[in-house]
DNA sequence: CGCTTGATAAAGCGTCTGCTTGAGTATCGC
DNA sequence: GCGATACTCAAGCAGACGCTTTATCAAGCG
């Protein structure tokens, strides 16, 4: 039932999602490749600070630096966040199906009562 | 562009998805209701541990505990999870206009050099 | 060549997390 | 009432996280 794989993969994609900054960051990117300092710009934080925040939206695979010059590129990985629709969505089939079954179950009961 | 309103929430949503053990209990609640006890069975770490991660889903909204003699039945709050999958599916319709403008934009440069 | 710019690496610091253990609360059956 | 069951509360601890500062590196420019 649990597919163990991609659990860590998982565990990095919510956990980079669950920080303002790095959800502002991939929006950001949507719109267009930026480099690390003009994703810097909007924040009060240090340089340093948003190169690391890079990092983790890097290492989970949401976003890729290349190289151009002295700056490093970046932008997004276009099918990373299928991972965390899908299992989202799987969840939200279990309930639904759960729920359809209930109905039926329900009717049925209803049936039985007129019977 | 960005609503701050929900910002908190969210981040509050993903980290709790951050995790498999809570990212398991998502699942299993998807199946229907269960009490502590039986949410902590399959776990090697305690009672207490597992009764943590439920406050967790608790305070964003993921999960409800009621009360039925001397246990806690909880059970998945329905549309939660839509906030998640609402900022996801944004952040994609973004990418995926973004994507049509650069088609676009090719296309006429194309038909620019045929002209 | 030095100087500046764009960026990473490393170390340190306060805070938050995940888990533990021990104690406390509420409800059941006797 | 009494013990067992189901669970929460609270304190403590190791490790991870977000950010800072300092140092370092690589590329362009005078």
């Amino acid at each position: 039932m649990v597919i163990t794989v991609d659990d860590e993969r998982l565990d990095a994609m919510f956990a980079a999602l669950a920080d303002r900054t790095r959800r502002d960051i991939v929006a950001r990117l949507g719109e267009g490749e930026a480099t690390v300092k003009e994703l810097a710009a909007p924040y009060a934080m240090s340089l340093q600070a948003v190169s690391q925040h890079i990092g983790v939206l890097e290492r989970c695979g949401l976003v890729s630096r290349g190289r151009h010059r002295q700056t490093r590129p970046c932008r997004l990985e276009p099918g990373a966040l299928e991972a965390a629709v899908s299992w989202i969505e799987e969840s939200r089939r279990v309930w639904a199906e759960r729920m359809d079954r209930l109905d039926t179950h329900l009717a049925r009961l209803q049936d039985g009562e007129r019977q």
